[in-house]
RNA sequence: GUCCCCAUCGUCUAGCCGGCCCAGGACAACGGCCUUUCACGCCGUCGACAGGGGUUCAAAUCCCCUUGGGGACGCCA
């Protein structure tokens, strides 16, 4: 017996990879490439009334931006019919399962009996004896015990135990012919030889009844672990009120990958005190044990420190890469990276993500005819003195012959001893003709990239403004 | 309604096989320092063991109940 880890994410391609799909697929990834072992991919696209192949390519780009690779080609359900069959074939030859002519609305009818008496709502058992065949209309149950328990060993939870009338005679095979969730998840996890099943809390429940159909067909239990759901920040379930949930919504936001696995890891898991991770690290210290059993709440903040965080230590290059596209989309579609690479370390502590690092561009990026000029700023500094230092800075710095940074932060400085001020008297007004609002980068950085000509048309505009 | 799960600062969490915890870290908030603005950085402040019973010399840590939250009860996944 190896004690190899093979992991899986299943998702169904009803829609884009969410937080919450991505969370558990970080997980069931670190679990397996901790332990050097596989993890698969599995597209659990039988419902084909929902399902849609640009769901699919939508979920693979976003495990690919993530940096989640899988071992083999995806694995996808509805090529697998034939299997699943085979496997409620045996189970039928075996006695483990039988046809049932029931129709949705008798068995409705059972449940809402059941309820009435406060029972749990179940199927009734009725076609369970009648030996019944295949015809028009027939699905197929699975024969649970009469009675017992359903135990298993949560790797979250610890032990969960569910007595078996809480359960029913499931459908395994509907009238269509296609398998039921519960039966294909059980032929795929076996077939693909997943060892442990990390998925979302919603599936507990699922659980005993996988447990029950792998007992019936004779196959080997995988190990379970269910994490908690992420909830909003509001501690209700997660929704479209919250903002942004899907994976791509995050990165056409400008967010790192590695802050967002960094962020979702650490909601429900954590290693000590430690906050910030490298994907190396992770896969070092994700064992699977430390896993949280209580569901978190989303908090945006927190995951905008971190994108913050990681963009002011990404090296230059790679955060110009990265932010160019950005500044395109913003409006400059001329700019290229070694521009960008100019401009990004004089903003680069002021933004949180690659969207707003760009956005923060525009005043530089723009001509002076084009700045626009923040109206409350430009009356607090901008009054009839400040335009007069405006004037004076503008003279001195027309006559500089080397427009760097040493020499522009150098004149500013001689203009404001040589007159007898103080800093604050001609900083403000200074910046706010340059770059029209208050704060952003140190003055010479801004004279310096944008160039004498462009300053002195600046400082020139704002000097006569009014 | 029935069953399952969960419960430490506003949030993420450490601690949880009992004593080192009048509970530690991080985000946020607030205050200060740095500073040519804004930001970064640094320092500090505020702030929690849901409630009640047990067990024990000793409980955030173990047990029970209550309350609160979440999930599931489909021929959806």
């Amino acid at each position: 017996m190896s004690n190899r880890v093979v992991t899986r994410f299943a998702p169904s391609p009803t829609g884009h990879l969410h937080i919450g799909g991505a969370r558990t697929a970080i997980f069931c990834w670190l679990l397996a490439r901790h332990f050097g072992g596989e993890f698969y991919l599995r597209i659990e696209d039988t419902d084909l009334e929902r399902s849609r192949q640009e769901y699919t390519d939508s979920i693979l780009a976003s495990m690919r931006w993530l940096g989640l690779d899988w071992d083999g080609e995806p694995v996808y359900q509805t090529q697998r019919t034939a299997l699943y069959n085979a496997a409620v074939d045996r189970l039928l030859e075996t006695g483990h399962a039988y046809w049932c002519s029931c129709s949705p609305e008798e068995v409705d009818a059972m449940r809402e009996e059941a309820r009435a008496k406060g029972l749990k709502p179940r199927y009734n058992g009725k076609c369970r004896e009648q030996n019944l065949g295949a015809g028009e209309g027939h699905c197929v149950r699975l024969k649970i015990p009469a009675v017992g328990k359903v135990v298993f060993d949560d790797m979250v939870k610890g032990t969960i135990a569910v007595d078996i009338s809480e359960l029913d005679d499931m459908v395994i095979r509907r009238a269509d012919g296609m398998p039921t969730y519960n039966m294909a998840v059980v032929v795929d996890d076996n077939e693909m030889g997943i060892t442990h099943v990390l998925r979302g809390d919603d599936h507990v429940s699922n659980t005993p009844k996988q447990i029950l159909i792998y007992e019936a067909l004779g196959l080997p239990v995988p190990r379970f672990g269910h994490v908690p759901m992420i909830l909003g920040p509001d501690r209700q379930k997660l929704s479209k009120r919250h903002g942004a949930r899907a994976v791509i919504e995050y990165e056409q936001d400008g967010l790192l990958p590695q802050a967002l696995v960094n962020y979702l890891v650490r909601l429900g898991w954590s290693h000590g005190d430690q906050e910030i991770f490298s994907l190396e690290e992770l896969v070092s210290f994700f064992d699977g044990s430390s896993l949280n059993a209580a569901a978190a709440a989303f908090d945006p903040e927190k995951l905008q420190w971190l994108n913050a965080h990681y963009m002011r230590h990404l090296p230059l290059d790679a955060l110009a890469a990265l932010t160019t596209p950005f500044v395109h989309q913003a409006g400059f579609p001329q700019a290229d990276e070694a521009l960008v690479a100019q401009l990004a370390p004089l903003f680069r502590e002021r933004a949180s993500n690659l969207k707003d690092l760009a956005t923060a561009f525009t005043p530089l990026l723009s001509d002076a005819a084009h700045v626009s000029y923040d109206s409350s700023a430009v009356a607090k500094a901008l009054t009839e003195e400040g335009r007069a230092h405006v004037t004076g800075v503008c003279r001195v710095l027309e006559k500089l012959e080397v427009f760097d940074i040493a020499n522009t932060e150098r004149v500013l400085q001689e203009y404001v001893t040589d007159n007898a001020l103080k800093f604050k008297q001609v900083g403000p007004p200074v910046r706010v003709a340059l770059l029209g609002y208050m704060g952003g980068p140190h003055l010479p950085d801004v004279m310096a990239f944008l160039g004498r000509e462009e300053t002195v048309r600046r400082l020139e505009q704002a000097s006569n403004m009014k």
